[in-house]
DNA sequence: TGCTAAACTGAAAGTGCTTTCAGAAAACAC
DNA sequence: GTGTTTTCTGAAAGCACTTTCAGTTTAGCA
């Protein structure tokens, strides 16, 4: 029989130490303003009750609630886990709460950006990958529930952005500069989701401007376009190394993505790089597992930072909003 | 300037309509209790003022919060990761939100046992590989907070497990039949984090017990106690493989050291499967990726069956509670 | 028309804490 | 011994809902 005794209240505590409430609320809040021999009676009440303040009740009085929510799509895909470490890791030192509203549909978004700022459940919120309306960006705002966004921007709000362009003209300079001629791309450039941002067509962009730049072109038969998926990209890697003129080097719109192209390159018995070159983009845990040439983005730094910047505009709401363009960089391995 | 104007509560839809704030609650809460005409106005009133109610209120006067938390160590590792997947394909059907606390430190589990269950701001518990002292589980037990334990158990809370040993033994039953003499093991043995739990133990007493009932032994050179981490993972592997009589056969207590595995061995020319035999444990995302026999422990599923035994018991207290054990099964890829 | 049952309503109490504010007690100076 | 600070204290008013319960309407029926 599960002995459920209801825990004790601050008014239980105020009865046995025989104070009232609220110079209970005042040990627990303001210590220095309590003599020193009530506070330790109060104590001791405390300690002998095992009170804890209730979250919820604490939380109404005080208009906040110590936790902040995280709007993601996909959010088990190792890039955005990755970004998820690095602002639970901000958040634990503040001793904030995270609230993860993952989200795979329209309906889903909808829901959330509608209640969630009138909710007041969370202190503040961060939006991974997803593309806001004006209207949604304009409740938010209005509603003064501070915001951070990723892979997305918006006036009003606080924005960490990585410059996708000029990550796929990296790609495209480092494979020019290495002497390769034929180039490819596979990567999922036109995904059916409406709800959530597709950086991979900008990669792509600045990847065929880079080529181009360097006199290089990128044939229609060279650019797959792919959905996330093993089955399809392994599918979309082979077309591309059996065509009757293969290319010396792949570039991957994602690094998971990269490692089914090197999976088919394997099978096909193409040495990887000697035959052919294969470099990813995102550079989450498993590129440097396998040694995958990568343009890394700074996954764990994007969620801390977001982290940072919200929990500062919590503090201090006059703050002026901030617009970050986080840096990219080639990290050469060995596959290119 | 942010036009913070507060947000209509319930007082304010209820002067609008005319009618109690009562009503206006059971408009919400109870609609077929209150007059369709009344309640048309009331909607009216509700949707021109765009009045939401206040989570934090209602899950004061409700005593329930729609809010799940999961105590987990290394949450952004893959298996781990793959669990959460589980839990939110779960409690997002059923409308809960999903709190995170990532646990690093035998500190941070104390703190959060000792506060969580009676700050009262979740309405269950998932604790995922994390050893759960008896005054703890008694706590979370006598305080009536709905638990379940993934990776550990204790009689008075649910629990879902998994035969590691019975794995081990699998992998050394699949070897041997593959005909395999020398083999090795790989894996983190002696972890220095005492909070969680530590399978990979059990894992390697099951692997050595198959071997011996095949007529095999595990010399002590042949097995590698390491770290998680990279580097180390592949150090280990390469003192592995360059024995005077190297393996033909390596068992990784996890998936993630496999892949160093695999690597080493690639950078060594040692061709996989023929030369060597890679086979890891937990059968994450990757591993599929990369074509790597394993033990499936279903991760995934492992959550998603936490997340619906929590939710059943709290909609019905007085269900018997559940000790679960979950099955192992070989998945044979091309490494092994 | 009068009576009863059914359907609905709204005042009020409860939920557990924070914080303000007026006033009491103690300490100090003269 | 009075006046003035300083330091504490506790009653009470929020905070924004839900729910109970007593009371009022309305409808139905003879």
């Amino acid at each position: 029989m599960p002995s459920r005794k209801k825990s004790p209240t601050i008014y239980d505590v105020a009865k046995l130490s025989g104070v009232s409430i609220s110079t209970i609320s005042r040990v627990l809040n303001a210590p220095d303003k309590v003599n020193s021999e009530t506070h330790k009676r109060v104590m001791n009440a405390i300690d002998q009750l095992g009170f804890v303040p209730r979250a919820e009740a604490r939380a109404r009085a005080l208009q906040n609630t110590d936790r902040i929510g995280v709007l993601t799509p996909f959010f088990t895909a190792p890039s955005f886990v990755q970004r998820l470490r690095g602002v639970a890791s901000a958040l634990s030192k503040a001793n904030y709460e995270l609230v993860i509203y993952p989200v795979d549909s329209m309906d889903h978004l909808q829901g959330y950006i509608s209640s969630i700022p009138l909710m007041r459940n969370i202190d503040g919120l961060i939006i991974m990958s997803l593309s806001l309306g004006d209207q949604d960006a304009q409740r938010l705002f209005n509603n003064g529930m501070e915001t951070v966004l990723i892979e997305y921007s918006h006036p009003d709000l606080n924005s960490i952005l990585i410059d996708d362009q000029h990550g796929g003209r990296l790609v495209a300079e480092h494979l020019v500069g290495k002497g390769h001629k034929i180039v490819a791309f596979l990567g999922d450039i036109e995904p059916p989701e409406r709800f959530a941002i597709h950086p991979v067509k900008s990669r792509l962009a600045g990847f065929v401007q880079g080529l181009s730049e360097a006199g290089l072109s990128l044939p229609k038969a060279y650019i797959r376009s792919c959905p996330y998926t093993q089955n399809e990209s392994r599918q979309a890697a082979l077309e591309l190394l059996t065509l009757p003129k293969p290319p010396t080097a792949i570039f991957a719109g994602s690094d998971f993505q990269a490692l089914s192209v090197m999976k088919v390159a394997r099978q096909l018995n193409i040495k990887i790089p000697d035959d052919l070159a294969v470099v990813g983009f995102d550079d989450i845990d498993v590129a440097d597992h396998v040694d995958l040439t990568t343009i890394r983005q700074h996954l764990d730094e994007s969620g801390r930072l977001a982290a940072e910047i919200l929990l500062a505009r919590i503090s201090e709401h006059d703050r002026p909003l901030q617009h970050i363009n986080l840096p990219l960089n080639l990290i050469e391995r060995m596959t290119g």
